[in-house]
DNA sequence: TCGACTGTTCAAGTATTATCGAACCATGGC
DNA sequence: GCCATGGTTCGATAATACTTGAACAGTCGA
């Protein structure tokens, strides 16, 4: 199931309610930050909540990748999740850093 | 029943998921948008909803103070809303700056 | 090729939010 | 004092969103 391409929508068709709505929830705001320092497997990602179960994680991603602001390929057997930073801050200036930064 | 004082969360207790949240709505979003440039009566607020109900614009409204975002007093027989930018800009640098900007 | 590992999708149940009418209340103007 | 104005609260219903198990599929290593 690691092997096709995942949906992401293109920068302009990213929303700005999309993005806070999907910022607005505590754990996806924590994979943000793991990943904001560069990408992470995704099986590294929430290692706050370790027995989160995958299906939820699983969740979770897709909230993000289709608000546009997670990138996530596919990985040998895994996936591989990374910040669509460079698109985020020609889309919203500023907003990724402030909300990381706060 | 303009004549008491709502309840507003101090500066240190407005949590940043609650903002995104009350942001991420787009009818909320947008009445930020109008009262950015000054306090604004509440009945002057959601013109671009003229037909809005007034319960679910008081709703609305409320969610906009529990999360810190606006500032609702007594005002005659009406109310006045207003932006706690300083506040915010205090709290989160930048945020409302970007959400407003984009 | 056969498991173990990593994730996705589906479905069902739960929980949170949104919407809006109705009842109610202060204030201001007459 | 009375009424119209502007807004809150409550209660019910509808709509979204969250959570999780189960079933399934691609990939890697032995």
């Amino acid at each position: 199931m690691a092997t096709y391409e995942l949906e992401h929508p293109a920068i302009e068709d990213i929303t700005l309610t999309d993005v806070l709505f999907a910022l607005s929830d505590p754990a996806r705001l924590e994979i943000v930050r793991e990943v904001a320092d560069g990408p992470l497997d995704m099986a590294a990602c929430g290692a706050t909540n370790p027995d989160l179960p995958k299906s939820t994680k699983s969740h979770l991603m897709k909230v993000l990748r289709e608000a546009g602001i997670v990138r996530n390929v596919p990985n040998g057997r895994g996936r591989l999740v990374s910040l669509r930073k460079d698109e985020l801050d020609a889309r919203f200036p500023g907003l990724l850093d402030s909300v990381l930064g706060a």
